[in-house]
DNA sequence: GATCTGATTGTTATG
DNA sequence: CATAACAATCAGATC
């Protein structure tokens, strides 16, 4: 598929601060499998490379998420499935509200 | 129906 | 406190 062909990342890569929603509660989505994989990589990372800043620990997590076989993401991709699990549940009461609500419950 | 875009997620350190 | 490379994602909008 012609999709993903070209990375927006890439397009603008750039990032003049965007906010600004147009969901009313925003569904937040789940996390990416990449967030659980630096969440125990982050510790390994810092350990071999205490003197690595932001730059080159972001770029070596990087290399080595693709050093890793696809039995490797595999855990941290679970890891994502289930958080996605979690986003659907937001996602649920973002669409019970967005529903025509006419008994808001509350809210926090 | 298929395609695309935008918004979001988390890490680090620093000004 | 926001930002910046790094990667995934995926759900909603659009045609």
């Amino acid at each position: 598929m012609l999709g993903r062909t070209y990375r927006k990342a890439a397009e603008k890569a750039e990032k003049p601060a965007r906010k600004g929603k147009k969901d009313p509660n925003a569904p937040k989505r789940a996390l990416s499998a990449y967030m659980f994989f630096s969440q125990d990589w982050r510790e390994r990372i810092k350990a071999e490379n205490p003197d690595a800043g932001f730059g080159e620990v972001g770029k070596l997590l990087g290399a080595k998420w693709k050093e890793l076989d696809d039995a490797e993401k595999k855990p941290y991709a679970d890891q994502a499935a289930r958080d996605k699990e979690r986003a659907d549940d937001e996602k649920a009461a973002y669409d019970n509200k967005k529903g025509g609500g006419s008994e808001e419950d509350d809210e926090e």
